[in-house]
DNA sequence: TTATAAATGTTATATTATTACATACTGTTA
DNA sequence: TAACAGTATGTAATAATATAACATTTATAA
């Protein structure tokens, strides 16, 4: 179960907007729509980021620079993502795949290196732009 | 096998720089250490990265802004790449699995997209800091 | 050689992110 | 309630990362 965060002011304000919208979203975007709220500095925006990001409510498509709504609420909390992007539309989904997550979370290499978290983001081209 | 590049001479000054580092290197820290080379502005330096990157002879670390040497001279060419950061030093190793790499070349999902190219960070400590 | 692609040089500017410092709010406990 | 700690906010300045635009040169190959 997660934990329930009761989001502040500028958090709600900048979670609600990515939740919203329909991909991800870049920081001066998002400073951009929510100036007429009152939010008019970048750092206002980082932290809400940073904070949003830290309890897993979004994560960074650290490739793009960009902030997505956790598609999945049964995440562990930002220390496990998986993205799929189309080069061509940029549209981007989490990948949810328990066969996935438990690989990647007991994977362990030669190194004998002991991982806590993981990022993966696949590129590809998705199915609408495939076909044109 | 792999195709022989001949590299420019922006080219081969830096990736001999990054190649030489004992980690990934940002930008403009390159750009720092090759002004002594004739190397003046960004735009060179970010001109040969994206060369670098495109032939795989260096990947980016997306979550770091930096750039590596590739120490697998028989990954594919930038496509599949896997990397181990430690989060106390920022040590950066690439990963090559074989059982790895199959897994997460031939990985599909319920959507149907059908993945060219991915990139995955595993974060830790690595054996050194987490003995401190 | 002529054409084409690739690389370079240079200036300016856009985009992404953080530092530093002051203030205010929220929840806990003495 | 008062004192405290932790979290969040406001604001200005600036740092760090990356690209646009344009002119020129060098390498490759038909
Ligand atoms: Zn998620
Ligand atoms: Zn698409
Ligand atoms: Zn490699
Ligand atoms: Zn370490």
């Amino acid at each position: 179960m997660q934990k329930e965060h009761n989001l502040s002011k500028n958090q709600k304000i900048i979670f609600d907007l990515i939740d919203k919208s329909r991909g991800p979203m870049k920081a001066y975007s998002i400073l951009f729509n929510v100036q007429k709220k009152g939010i008019k500095a970048p750092l206002q925006v980082y932290r809400a980021l940073d904070k949003l990001v830290e309890i897993g409510k979004i994560h960074k498509i650290e490739s793009r620079n960009a902030f997505i709504a956790c598609q999945n609420s049964s995440c562990q909390v930002s220390k496990a993502t998986a993205f799929s992007i189309c080069e061509s539309c940029e549209n981007v989904s989490e990948i949810s795949n328990s066969k996935l997550s438990r690989y990647l979370s007991n994977f362990s290499d030669s190194s004998g290196m002991k991982y806590s978290k993981y990022n993966l983001e696949f590129f590809g081209l998705c199915k609408k732009c495939k076909s044109k």
